[in-house]
This record gives C-alpha cells, structure tokens and sequence, in this order.
DNA sequence: GTCTATAGGATGATAGAC
DNA sequence: GTCTATCATCCTATAGAC
C-alpha cells in the first residue's frame, strides 16, 4: 500500500533529482504528491527532515542497483564495463552527485553522510573487483585499484555534467569508452 | 577602473559558482556588490541577463587559463599532467561544471551554450595534445585521443563530485592519480 | 490525520523621484 | 545613473478547527 509518507519522500525524491535542494520546495513537493499541507507537515517536521528521508533512499537504493550488477558473473574488465555502460539516463544525470552541488548540502553532516557513504563504498566495491582482476593477470600489476576505482567513479559523474552541458549523452559515452580502453590496455 | 558593472558581473560570478543559478537572487547580488537595487535594474534587465554575462566571462577565463598550461612546453603526458594537477581549489568545485547540475540553466540555450563550448574546446585541445603524443610514441597508438580526452575532462569534473561529497579533496586526487596512471601505461 | 487561515520574510521586478 | 517605494508571488512554516 503506498501511505502518505511514502508518496511525500518519493515525490521529494524526484524533485530533489531535478532540482536539486535550494530550489525544491515544501509547495512543489505537496502538489506533486497530492498531499495537503497540513498533512505534510504532520508527517515531517519540514523541509531539511524530508529531504533527508529522500536522500537517504536514493542512496541505498543506488547501492543496491550497484552491488547487483557487479556481483554478477564474469571477468574484472567485464564486471566493470557492464556496469559502466548499463543503461543510464544520462540527461537526468545523477541523483547522488546531483546533491554534490548544492552548498545547503555539503554544509549539512547529516544530509552530505549519504552522499559519502554511497561513493565511497562504491569506489571500494569497485577496487575490489579491480584487485581480483589484477590477482588473475587481467589488469597491469603496477596500479593502484583503488586509485583506478575512484577515476572510474569520476568518469561516470563527470560524464553525466559534461553529456548536459553538451545537451546529448555523447560525451559520456565517449569518457565511458576512453577509460574502459585505458584499463583494457595490457602493460 | 571598476564600472559598477563589472561589480555586478564579478558577484555574480562568484554567487554563481557557490551557489548556482536558482540560488542567487538579485538582492544578494545587489548586496555582495555594494550597487544598489535601481542601479543594477539601470545597467542589467534582470537576473537572467547578469547570469548571462557572468557566465560568458566565467567560460572565457577558463578557456584562457587552460590554453596558458596547455601550451607549456614538455611531452604529453608530462602536459596533460600538469593540468590535471594543478592546483585547484578541489571542493570549491568547478564555476562552469556546477551549472550544469541547474534546470533553469540546461534549459536556456543562451546559458548553456558556453558551458557546451568550453567543454567541446577543451575535449578538443586535450584530443590535439594526445594526438601529439600518439604519433611520437608516448601514448598507445590503438587510443581513440577523443575519447581519451573526453574522460580526462569528465575525471575532473567527477573528482570535485567525489570530493565535494567526501568533504575533502583526496578522491579527487586518486582519480586523477589513476587516470594519469593509466595513461602512462605502455601497450 | 487532514484542512484552511495566517504570517514574516524573500523573490524578482516596476515606477517614479532625484 | 542611482535611490526609495511599491507590488504580486513564493517560501517555509505555525495555529487551530474539523
């Protein structure tokens, strides 16, 4: 069953997605849930309270999509490629890096904890898969894997600014490709 | 001489970069500048007019400060080095990157433009540093120099994502460690 | 739980005096 | 050119009835 509270997170989840903190308001996030505003503020005590239930979601449920994909079958190079390039929507872009940008955020310890969470164990998951495919021969002895994983993690957020600067998802691709083929390289 | 303004586009700029575009209001503008509100609406139709300017100025200045580091003597890699580790105020982020995150600025084809061109220019003239690289044997010749390019541009972009979340600028610093890394490898 | 009423401040301008 | 006054709307709640 979808209770109010539900609707009121998801809706303030898109919202947050697309217009980041400073321009989500308490109005906007009743009209898109259909929730009135005494009930809203019934249910949470305000703005930074929802947006923190939101973010939250958002990052569990990225680590989530994250950990099922690479857990699945395969080489360290294979592992990785398929999740670089799985299907995004590469316009909407990111919405964990998304909040990255806003000061009211990053200025919040409780609203930034997700945030670091999610990308650090991101970049440690990533090292890992990096680190058996090195014990296997797959992947030049010389690097640092968790190095690698934290400029894996990089192209991926910065291909998603450089595709909505360009107004197309090419840009990304393009970083995407770039980096797979300077990992695939054999030293 | 300081025009009143280029005191309006300077706090603009800079209001910009901390705080984007839905975030910046004119009064604050009007505040951060010392120019009063009659003056401001003298000189400048409105917010969306002062972004403008600011952010073409804003575009300009990195474009030149690339080309000065760019166009430094040394081999490739030891030039694209050198770029990628300059020094950078890491957390603060990057003023044209950080627009890209806004609705209101993607949406408008005049504000979007010169972050397009910026990070096209930029693609561009790593490409050509690459390309240098390749035909004198520093670089694998198998590298598509665009695509190199694309994610040498989206691990900086990436790296103030991470570091903006982590709250401090050492994932920054891996990627780009890891990025430079795997360029320096030799097929 | 949900609704409407109310409120003090910010937002993004416009108008007109000086 | 710059200043002050004014304005309609939005923002983020709080209060109290139902």
């Amino acid at each position: 069953m979808e209770t109010t509270p539900d609707r009121l997170i998801e809706s303030t989840r898109e919202l947050l997605w697309e217009r980041g903190y400073v321009g989500t308001s308490p109005k906007a996030i009743q009209q898109r849930s259909g929730v009135g505003q005494g009930s809203m503020y019934h249910h949470f005590s305000g703005k930074p309270e929802l947006a923190l239930a939101a973010v939250r979601r958002t990052a569990e449920q990225m680590r989530e999509t994250a950990e099922r994909e690479l857990a699945l079958p395969g080489t360290a190079v294979e592992r990785v490629s398929r999740y670089l390039r799985r299907e995004r929507d590469v316009l909407r872009g990111c919405p964990i890096g998304r909040l990255t940008q806003d000061p009211e955020v990053v200025t919040s310890p409780q609203l930034r904890a997700p945030l670091d969470e999610t990308f650090e164990w991101l970049r440690g998951r990533l090292a890992d898969v990096l680190a058996e495919g090195q014990a296997r021969g797959e992947i030049a002895p010389g690097l640092d894997t968790g190095d690698i994983a934290a400029t894996l993690v990089a192209v991926l957020q910065g291909g998603y600014v450089l595709a909505r600067a360009a107004g197309t998802a090419a840009p990304f691709d393009q970083a995407v490709s770039g980096a797979l083929a300077l990992l695939a390289q054999r030293a």
